[in-house]
DNA sequence: ACAAAAGTGTTCTCAGTACACCCATGC
DNA sequence: GCATGGGTGTACTGAGAACACTTTTGT
């Protein structure tokens, strides 16, 4: 394995998880001191990147740099674009953030993003923090963009694949679900018509099981059986033009 | 500007076109010769590419590729995914011809699809010529891959956003528009249905003339209003969960 | 007993689907 | 006049949408 990095391609992480009050990015806090320790020169947040190793998959630097910042070897994960402008570096806080770690002033990103339950990660890397989509702090490079792509990119393909249970844990109620979608939709979704017609799908099961805790009535709780849709899944595929 | 090229960044294109053959696919001859003018040591096909200048955006090196290949300025285009494996060069073949060439034998690919009528290209580069996408030749590299990546994601585009106008002339008869959908889709469309339902769209608007030529009875012609489907766009956003 | 979330049914409308024959033109 | 692709209508079925109240539990 050549642990040396390429100095102008790097990979860049959103990783989204879902809890009750709705979708969350998890960021890294970016601090650059040069003349003073009490003003640092850069102090943002980002997402989570690095660059990549001479003799690594895209793939494989995605996951490693996600294994870093949330303790987890396995997710959902789907690489959605690259970015690679020349003006990317535009201000001075990002030029000087480059400089300060010697790799090139052009860089070509290759985004990845990530779908888990926020209660997934026990574990997260120190100066980190997940914030709510809809409240973000400064960001630094292009990285508001890039998580608006991450954002259209995943809302059309849950429209189309069933990776909403990605950010449900494996036994959910059906109002979370509900919820889930709302969230990453950005919709309002009638709840007597939603249950019938989750409930008419085949690969939603029922398990005999109830949420107990906070919740005052216990919520029924479903899995999703990822055999039952693959096994049906021909009937996804209609044609609706 | 700088005309100077990252050794291991590039861009491909996958040059999609349609005519009422079906889908067509643009490629580019590629041959070494070594110890003998006869029997070159690479012939084959690949996707048109290039390494990227180091002042130019990612979009513009594809686009001005395109503009080499097919003499236009302008077309529908998309980048969709970036390929970057380090065992993506394996083959004898692939190397042979990276060394001749004096760039990385680790590249990163960023690869973009173009739609567009196969007539609208009237000069082809050199060394290049459409293949029906059911029928290509022996294909370097990893572009077969790419291929079947550019082709599932124009599949799914072509159900969410208006793109199947793309490859076809301004003007078009809903004939053409269904086997438009049929060879992209690869499907079979009932064609009293689907008349039923492209005519009732606002944005499919009737002209008054007819396409004169080879056909028998002349097709009415039709043209896809970009603003009026923008205008009614909010009602194509159902939820269909 | 009351607050809070879970759960339940009916009616209406509209869009999808299956299906077979006549029409207008060029040759 | 005939071959070729263009063009049309109906009946059925099923899914989506609108809409308000009862149930079960914890406190």
């Amino acid at each position: 394995m050549d642990f040396r990095k390429f100095p102008n391609i790097s990979v860049d992480c959103v990783v989204m998880g879902l809890d009750h009050t709705g979708l969350q990015l998890l960021l890294s806090k970016r601090t650059l001191h040069m003349y003073d320790d009490q003003y640092p020169v850069v102090d943002d947040w980002v997402l989570t990147g690095d660059h990549v190793f001479k003799s690594e998959k895209l793939d494989e630097a995605a996951n490693r740099i996600f294994k870093l910042l949330t303790g987890l070897n396995t997710s959902y994960y789907r690489q959605f674009r690259a970015f690679g402008n020349p003006e990317r570096i535009k201000n001075d806080r990002d030029l000087l953030w480059v400089k300060s770690l010697g790799v090139d002033t052009r860089t070509i990103s290759v985004a990845y993003y990530f779908a888990l339950p926020v209660e997934q990660v026990k574990t997260l890397a120190p100066h980190s923090a997940w914030y709510p989509i809809q409240d973000l702090p400064e960001l630094g490079f292009d990285h508001r963009e890039i998580i608006q792509s991450a954002l259209l990119d995943i809302q059309e393909k849950v429209m189309n694949d069933p990776i909403i249970f990605e950010f449900l844990p494996d036994k959910f109620t059906l109002n979370e679900l509900q919820h889930a979608y709302e969230s990453i939709l950005g919709v309002e979704i009638d709840n007597r018509n939603f249950r019938k017609k989750i409930i008419a799908k085949p690969y939603i099961v029922s398990i005999n099981e109830k949420r107990i805790g906070t919740a005052k009535k216990p919520a029924n709780l479903y899995m999703f059986s990822k055999d039952i849709f693959i096994k049906t899944s021909d009937k996804h595929q209609i044609i609706n033009i």
